[in-house]
DNA sequence: TTGCTATATCGTAATATTGCAATCAAATAT
DNA sequence: ATATTTGATTGCAATATTACGATATAGCAA
């Protein structure tokens, strides 16, 4: 029904689940690789270095901002947006233990 | 429109959204961890275990199955899952090196 | 064979996501 | 004040995802 029964699963799991969906779409990761890039804050360019339009951009960003990954603060007329380093060190680190909780040499079938 | 213009990104933007996409909703969350906890070839029980239909888990472990991270063994009438280490290896190292590309310390806005 | 069990697939309904044009809001420039 | 610029929001249309009942398929048992 495209809706998640997100009652049946751990309040972990469903975080987990919302911040890598987040992250998994090709325009958010270029996004972020952008703003990791210019290591500095860049403005509305991202909607010059995307082929998408500004309304989708903003509509990114926006759901890059709703989980915490990156900020954006006003400056005059546009607005500087950057990686959170707290919330993306919190992210790496989720995601070091869902991954490094597996450690298999080899597949058991 | 619901649809990502793929052909704007690199191969490994799309790669990895695809990549992460695979393991963005919890029950699939759910489904890999049990598969690491039983640390050995789990069949039919994740029926069980999550509140889902078996034909939701089915569509799940297909999922699941298409981008590598886990393998399916007919085992007689049942059918046998495990990580496959060499993708999960290879998501591991992927994730850390978009996570760890970013070294700041501060946000600069 | 017939029946049972375990999974996969199909079809479908409900909901979510993606993308954009149009529009709005706010700051600045003329 | 008016125009311009920048970004956010709204309102769609197209497509994707999630979930499940029903049905298929395949192995095994009696």
């Amino acid at each position: 029904m495209g809706i998640t029964k997100s009652e049946m699963y751990t309040a972990k799991q469903n975080a987990l689940a919302t911040m890598l969906k987040a992250v998994a779409h090709p325009a958010r990761i270029a996004i972020l690789q952008h703003l990791i890039k210019a290591n500095a804050c860049i403005c509305g360019d991202l909607v010059g270095e995307l082929g998408l339009a500004q309304a989708t951009i903003s509509q990114h960003l926006r759901e890059l901002k709703s989980v915490g990954l990156i900020q954006g603060t006003v400056e005059g007329t546009s607005v500087c947006y950057c990686i959170d380093p707290k919330v993306w060190g919190r992210f790496q680190k989720e995601l070091d233990a869902l991954f490094g909780s597996y450690k298999g040499g080899t597949a058991c079938c």
